[in-house]
RNA sequence: GGAAGCGUGCCAGAGCGGCCGAAUGGGACACACUGCUAAUGUGUUGUGCUCGUCAAGGGCACCGAGGGUUCAAAUCCCUCCGCUUCCGCCA
């Protein structure tokens, strides 16, 4: 949810956001007048409570031939508390979906769609080969590190098994990730995945991408499709302390989504699956230190991609690809040799007060007065970085280099040979 | 799954249907006192919404959540959630 103070004193920011956006600017009139209406119904129904009140108490003081004239009023100021109640509740409701219309407002994103991003950085060159690359699939089936078509025998399309160096390669990155997280301050968890509706409302993947989410509609409860999720949800409505920096905690966990509407997409493989693991980086933090705390967590997220020694490169990605909740994300893409083509490997997002606002997550300023906090997030290492490390690090005979970082993490193994 | 009990402010812990946003104790903070520390004294100690110049200063709401009864509810009733204990069940 924006700051609806900010929006009052320049509502033409918000416009400005949303042609960026390619959303409709109109909807920012819409959400004013719904403010508008909503504080003139809390200022009726205040007023007619004031006097409730005070006539209460004059009840229960008053002689006994005065109080069936009294309870009279009483009973007709109660009705009339009721309907002013209702009209309050209403304005409310009103206001809640128009406030839950209009997204972040964007800070700094290249205005456009999907295709108008801007790259800030190149990082190694596309990896050359002097023979036929196999891709990932082909690869992993050759190491018996990858088994789809058991996945599909068992779950389905878009389900997997890592088996093997393929389950050994995983955990080895997701080990480098933690390890990487907690060597930078952040606090490792391993979160619940399955969450009940307000995380899932409150962190914004209830909204446009809610047919991407497992439900579970005997508990009602959703799978999360990132540790974002419980981790943005952990300091709900909680005073954090701030003052000594950024509160930075980094979540080990499975991951589901229904890729619904990418059918026939990447169906090759574990590009696009419907579970896959990471480790994700989330912050929060004072707002006025959310851009430099985002530079930060691409930082990181550079570093691991350092680590896995692939090349890859960044993209400010453009207003229109944001999601509701972001006000601007950097995703590093990985080249794919078999695809000729950059793939996102990781995204970083920051939130600003957006989620915090709906999750109620705050912190105490210099002057002590709770202010929303600003909440952060960003990859470190997920299942599909397995596809750019064994097709980057290919060798004509189907082997596969070991970077030397996750060396440590495999018994020291140098090379993955095929089985 | 069955039964009983409980859910109040940073914590502990009172609370008669109106005088309770809420006693009291602790903690924290500020000031005073003390050469310093300790001790002591005094004071402060919530959040949201709203009116107001996002001032001074008002108003309204909030005692697990949501409903209800009543002129009036932390206090009565219902539903739900959570915690504790006991029983059963499954490991």
């Amino acid at each position: 949810m924006i700051d609806l103070r900010a929006l009052r004193d320049d509502p033409e920011a918000v416009k400005a956001s949303q042609r960026a956006r390619g959303a409709d600017p109109g909807l920012v009139d819409t959400l004013l007048a719904a403010d508008a209406a909503r504080r003139a119904a809390v200022v009726r129904a205040d007023e007619l409570r004031t006097e409730q009140k005070t006539l209460g108490r004059s009840i229960g003081k008053a002689d006994p031939q005065e109080r069936p004239a009294l309870l009279e009023r009483g009973r007709a100021l109660a009705a009339d508390v009721k309907v002013a109640e209702a009209a309050e509740a209403e304005a409310g409701a009103a206001l809640t979906s128009a406030h839950r219309a209009i997204p972040n407002v964007i800070e700094g994103a290249p205005p456009g769609g999907e295709q108008d991003f801007v790259v800030l950085e190149h990082v190694g060159e596309p990896t050359d080969f002097d023979f036929e690359p196999k891709d990932h699939l082909a690869l992993g089936e050759g190491l018996r590190a990858i088994d789809t078509e058991r996945g599909a025998k068992v779950s389905g399309a878009r389900f997997y098994f890592l088996r093997g160096v393929g389950a050994q390669l995983q955990l080895a990155m997701l080990n480098l990730a933690l390890t990487t997280a907690i060597g930078h301050g952040f606090v490792p968890m391993i979160p619940p995945v399955l969450v009940k509706p307000e995380a899932m409302e409150g962190t914004g993947f209830l909204g446009e991408h809610s047919d991407e989410v497992y439900r579970l509609p005997a508990d009602d409860l959703y799978l999360v499709g990132t540790s974002e999720v419980p981790l943005a949800a952990y300091h709900s409505d909680e005073i954090l302390d701030l003052s000594s920096g950024p509160v930075r905690y980094a979540g080990w966990s499975s991951c589901f989504r229904r890729e619904a509407g990418s059918y026939g997409k990447d169906t090759r493989g574990i590009l696009r699956v419907h579970q896959f693991d990471k480790v994700e980086m989330f912050s929060y933090c004072d707002p006025a230190d959310a851009a430099a705390e985002h530079r930060r967590l691409l930082g990181y997220e550079q570093e691991m991609l350092a680590a896995v020694e692939v090349p890859y490169r960044v993209i400010d990605v453009a207003a229109g690809d944001l999601g509701s909740s972001a006000a601007r994300k950097y995703d590093c893409e990985a080249w794919v040799p078999t695809q000729q083509a950059y793939r996102e490997l990781t995204s970083t997002s920051n939130c600003t007060t957006f989620q915090a606002r709906r999750l109620g997550v705050r912190f105490r300023d210099a002057d002590g007065r709770p202010q929303v906090a600003a909440t952060l997030n960003g990859t470190l290492a997920t299942t599909r970085w397995i596809v750019a490390i064994l097709e980057n690090h290919q060798q004509a005979d189907g082997s596969v280099r070991v970077p030397a970082a996750l060396r440590p993490y495999l018994g020291g193994r140098e090379v993955l040979e095929p089985a």
